[in-house]
DNA sequence: ATCATCCCCTGATGGC
DNA sequence: TGCCATCAGGGGATGA
């Protein structure tokens, strides 16, 4: 599912539907859990309340309401949602869960593997976001030197590291390689053998293709859509992704898949071949 | 602490 | 056609 761009465009879309229409007059749950039991009894408090804000940290999503009550969501690896102009009372395989708006649009939240979740709880924002998460990519307080300093004892590859949600958050697994590529740093290099001079480009690069695939909607790769029903088209943007035995665009060598740490890795042997030498 | 592995779940795809 | 194995944007638990 969703890396950081497609569950920022997934945030913007929600905040483009909400600011016509906030008031939610039910929720409905076709079943009772997604990865952990849905918040059906707070979903009740939320009859005819207002919606004023979505916000996203990491690839969290937090949804506010008028009389305080928060719902904090996540799209595992297959959620999204789906606006619909009028009210359905026929649903597709794996809507889970029915946002009906006081006008009869609805947003249905639909997850396939189920990996998504909402949770409720008092304090669930705060347990979710504060513990164990790392640097926003945009944030200026993280630069190469605070990279850098994260990274330079660990033995674990660069990808596994980009993927690691407690340095910095939103590279998933798809970005990892892209952002690799991009920064010509082979994947498998170890953290320890990244350079400052590497950690500047790498952390470049992120915000680079972050941003890009952000103002392109996202990567749509199987089933991804935003809230109001469009598609990313960044998907077309990559470089290495999903490209195994095909001409690298830059010097038509063969792109390699591997798997490292049980996820897909790309890569181009020819464009990222240096494994980084300490300083 | 750090790291790799396995698991949650369903669907798509490819080999036989 | 069916059956089986493998793989898929995440992340949490487990054990070495």
């Amino acid at each position: 599912m969703p890396e950081l761009p497609e569950v920022e465009v997934t945030r913007q879309s929600l905040e483009q539907i909400f600011s016509k229409q906030a008031f939610v007059a039910e929720v409905k749950c076709r079943r009772k859990n997604l990865r952990y039991d849905l918040p059906i009894n707070e979903f009740k408090k939320i009859k005819n309340q207002k919606v004023v804000s979505i916000e996203r940290r990491a690839k969290y999503l937090k949804l506010s309401f008028a009389n305080k009550q928060e719902f904090v969501f996540h799209l595992g690896m297959t959620g999204s949602f789906r606006f619909e102009k009028t009210s359905l009372s026929k649903f597709q395989k794996h809507d889970h869960v029915i946002f009906q708006m006081i006008d009869n649009t609805q947003l249905i939240y639909n997850d396939p593997r189920r990996f998504g979740f909402f949770l409720s709880w008092p304090g669930s924002w705060d347990k979710v976001t504060s513990e164990n998460l790392g640097y926003e990519p945009f944030d200026q307080n993280l630069n190469a030197q605070v990279f850098f300093d994260m990274i330079n004892k660990r033995q674990t590859s660069i990808k596994a590291i980009l993927m690691d949600q407690k340095i910095i958050v939103g590279v998933g697994n798809i970005y990892a390689s892209e952002v690799l590529y991009r920064a010509k740093i082979h994947p498998d290099t170890p953290g320890c053998a990244i350079s400052l001079k590497s950690c500047s480009k790498i952390l470049q690069q992120i915000r680079a293709v972050l941003q890009q695939a952000i103002e392109n909607g996202g990567s749509t790769i199987r089933d991804f859509k935003t809230a109001s029903n469009g598609k990313g088209s960044y998907q077309h943007s990559h470089q290495v992704y999903g490209r195994e035995g095909a001409a690298c665009f830059k010097c038509k060598t063969v792109i390699q898949t591997k798997k490292t740490a049980g996820r897909s890795t790309f890569w181009c042997p020819k464009c990222q071949k240096a494994k980084d030498q300490q300083k």
